[in-house]
DNA sequence: GTTGAGTTTGACAATCGTTCTCAACAAAGG
DNA sequence: CCTTTGTTGAGAACGATTGTCAAACTCAAC
């Protein structure tokens, strides 16, 4: 059975409220800045959980997982600022298309795939060309 | 100056021996098990110099890094059989030109992405299929 | 061949993210 | 209300990775 807590709901929120990925640890503090008194293993849980669900997508980076909250039920893929973290959900049937492809391609069966982009959003690339420029 | 040891040859060798993908751990243990007195700290770095230089390809999975030899120079993904580890090259020009159209679209600059595909190699596929098929 | 300078090594500790443990707790149903 | 049983939380445990630092080694010059 299944229990519903305000503590996954804290988490559940938290990362609705958080602008790009974030790790499971910065989730934490967040919460116990808004005053959750929410545990760290119940964060892990918490992410865990919603990962499985589907509520929140997940990507690894350096060496820690990164979540994010994703509308439910549907895939997709993700633009993320290698700057300042601003994450835009792309859909992305073409490249769905060319993994099926590729894998059938090599007698590969069940393809699932891993695809996110990384780059400057315009207003880091912005900064980041001024600094350049000297 | 980058000095040319043995200990990195051994690195660079026994990851060419590998057959897919391979952990900093467990190429140690290769390694160790072949005579090669290496240490761990030793193969962490020499794999590490190895990806930057583009000698060597890596991924995260899980929560450990796991490295591959590949032919340098090369952008190319992978397919990856998720029972058996074997590894196929791909070329996916389809694919850099859809990220870098996705990420212009978006004014997202100097765009990187991760892409790779897991699936089962069709050694794998037919014998799970025997074992599904009961 | 020898010397010297500076990089690399390796054993171990430290670090960091994540998971496990287990007693106390709280949610859902009777 | 009471019982049942999944959930929580504090801290320990754990595993991968990185830092530390003296000793070893490589390279180039002599």
């Amino acid at each position: 059975m299944k229990r519903n807590t305000w503590q996954r709901d804290a988490v559940r929120d938290a990362l609705g409220d958080a602008d790009g990925f974030v790790s499971a640890q910065s989730l934490h503090a967040a919460l116990r800045d808004s005053g959750s008194g929410v545990g760290l293993a119940t964060v892990y849980r918490a992410l865990a959980d919603l990962a499985v669900e589907g509520d929140a997508d997940s990507l690894q980076q350096d060496g820690e997982s990164l979540y994010r909250a994703c509308t439910p039920g549907t895939h997709h893929h993700h633009l993320i600022c290698r700057n300042c973290g601003t994450t835009v959900e792309i859909a992305a049937d073409e490249v769905e298309t060319w993994a099926h492809a590729v894998a059938a391609q090599h007698g590969f069966t069940q393809p699932q795939h891993i695809v996110d982009v990384f780059g400057l959003c315009p207003d880091c690339t912005r900064i980041a060309t001024a600094g350049t420029t000297t």
